[in-house]
DNA sequence: TTGTAGGCGTTATCAA
DNA sequence: TTGATAACGCCTACAA
């Protein structure tokens, strides 16, 4: 019955007739010493069950083995899949993540950043937009590494994706079709970056085309399928409903589909839909979606990688921008 | 220009002309001091852009302000939609989240729950099943409050849903529709608790009915929708196909409707599809997927409010099984 | 209400 | 190759 709850790291030093160096030095670098004494070390650990503490360890080191990670939310197949992608590459290297989420909430965005920078890190990872300048403030003097993904700034490292060519994409595409009257269901705009740029993009496309995409074309609603089935009913009662709609993510792609479909109108043949993101599902509804591909779990591999790479002061402020792609499958066919 | 990158709590005391003790007050009871004081010590702290040291102050304190979770994967609805559950509940406490996965890989749950235990938690959370002997022997010697959510153990607190009852339900529904030749689609079983419940529920329902489950009718599928759309063409084309299908997960009955559909087979008409999860998509899909409703965020806010009520010491091994519902929508009608 | 001082468990720098 | 020892930055009795 020891003394003391658990073992430390001086208890294995003594047992093992050695230095409390010389225990350090059998964690973290073996090499250094005899066999010998490290098989002691070795044995004298497990015996006492000696398990080394991170807190201390860090506070000596100042490395704490963990990075942030801060995103939208975590219910979103998108967010998730960056997230397990970032999680598995960093794992491998012994890191860990430590999340928080601010729910499309700026102030809480800049909390997030706070509590994590405080709670110690030795880099952050920023999934989406980052807009407050309260963060931004924080981040440069934050001393740690920082990596943007989605979106971002010359003065960061970042791992990005065209949103904007997404959105010009899938509108370029309808209109390759002889669609003339094309409808948008995006997320709330305000602190999202992502759905601004897809929506300036595709209006962009339009515009080049001579077309337009007025206001009331335009439904914005909340990141689900739902909010999809609820834009594109809003778009289809309208006086003139378009002929072909974007969905500012699949989810709302997929939302729209369905309730074409459930009104009767057929999709591809009376109502086109394309849209955004290329998710798992999206291959297997049917119709199979039309969509621009993001290459989600790329960005999170990437993103770790650039990561540790500034962590190890390999590389600087790196920009990457991964290509996207429309991905063309049954949701949508010529226009009148 | 400091002299040193980082104001410490000693700088904001000799600046403010307090003790080093009155800082460490002011940031954590602030009531103890006279507000001249604590205005001043503010003051300093703003002036030289103070920021605690998180692992200075939990080596110091004992306690980290951290929640480890341990999930399966991040890449699911199910368990992104519980992780971010817990996440808000826990930030509402000022505590942050520390995730890790293991991918359904028994070793890599075991090292996942030590390097938590090393890196420092103050609590763990175990997401999914929890089977390996050392893990549990890990968890054991833990010295931190573990709640386990899903499936559970008698020694732990745990926040639980009865998957067997899931499974049972879904059969019964169907049974009780004349149903006799019932399939199921299910995740691979070797480590997967949930998959490996319902399974049996579902196959006790049978039973008690007189009907049979063969292994022929069950098919094992990676847990994604196109898994869900495999098994269902393996059912479909057995020399004799079941009139309906049991999805292990909502993705795999949605993948069976998807599939029974693009076959020309129509839903519910000639097969029966029912699901267990209730995810967000299930209720707005064509035909609306009848499923077994399990409370998904639910489970992730108790199994938070659970374990800080644990580390409080409020409460020990506290049990919670939460109910679970058949919801008839329209993916399922009369066998023959 | 505020100050003093001894840890917290490692790492890392110098010597030996 | 190994040992002694000073940081690391903060918390928290105990004193004043």
């Amino acid at each position: 019955m020891a003394k003391r709850a658990k073992a430390r790291l001086v208890d294995v030093a003594r047992d093992a007739g050695v230095s409390p160096a010389t225990v350090s030095r059998a964690m973290a670098q073996p090499d250094l010493l005899t066999p010998d004494t490290l098989a002691r070390v070795h044995e004298s650990a497990r015996k006492l069950g000696y398990r080394p503490d991170g807190m201390a360890r860090a506070l000596a080191s100042g490395r704490t083995m963990t990075i942030g990670a801060i995103v939208p939310t975590l219910d979103s197949t998108i967010f998730a899949r960056v997230l397990q992608a970032m999680q598995s590459a960093l794992a491998r290297e012994g890191y860990q993540l430590l999340v928080a989420s601010h729910e499309m909430n700026p102030a809480a965005e800049t909390e997030a950043v706070r509590t994590l920078l405080t709670r110690g890190v030795d880099g952050l990872m920023l999934v989406g937009a980052e807009r407050s300048q309260d963060a931004a403030m924080l981040l440069r003097t934050a001393g740690v590494p920082v990596v943007l993904s989605w979106v971002g700034t010359s003065d960061c490292a970042a791992v990005t994706v065209d949103n904007r060519l997404a959105g010009h994409l899938a509108a370029r595409h309808l209109i390759g079709l002889g669609h003339r009257r094309i409808g948008m269901v995006v997320g709330h705009l305000p602190f999202n970056d992502r759905q601004q740029a897809r929506l300036a993009g595709a209006r962009q496309a339009l515009h080049e085309a001579g077309l337009d995409l007025p206001g009331a074309l335009v439904s914005e609603q909340g990141l689900t399928m739902a909010g999809g089935r609820a834009g594109c009913a809003r778009l289809l009662e309208l006086g003139e409903p378009p002929s072909a709609i974007i969905g500012g993510i699949d989810l709302f792609a997929i939302g729209c589909i369905q309730e074409a479909q459930s009104r009767g109108i057929a999709v591809p043949e009376a109502l086109s839909v394309v849209g955004i993101d290329d998710i798992e599902m999206s291959a297997h509804i049917t119709p199979a979606l039309t969509t621009v591909m993001i290459p989600t779990a790329r960005i999170g591999q990437l993103c770790a990688a650039t990561l540790l790479a500034e962590i190890k002061g390999e590389r600087r402020h790196e920009q990457t921008e991964l290509p996207i792609e429309l991905v063309v499958r049954q949701s949508t066919a010529a226009g009148r």
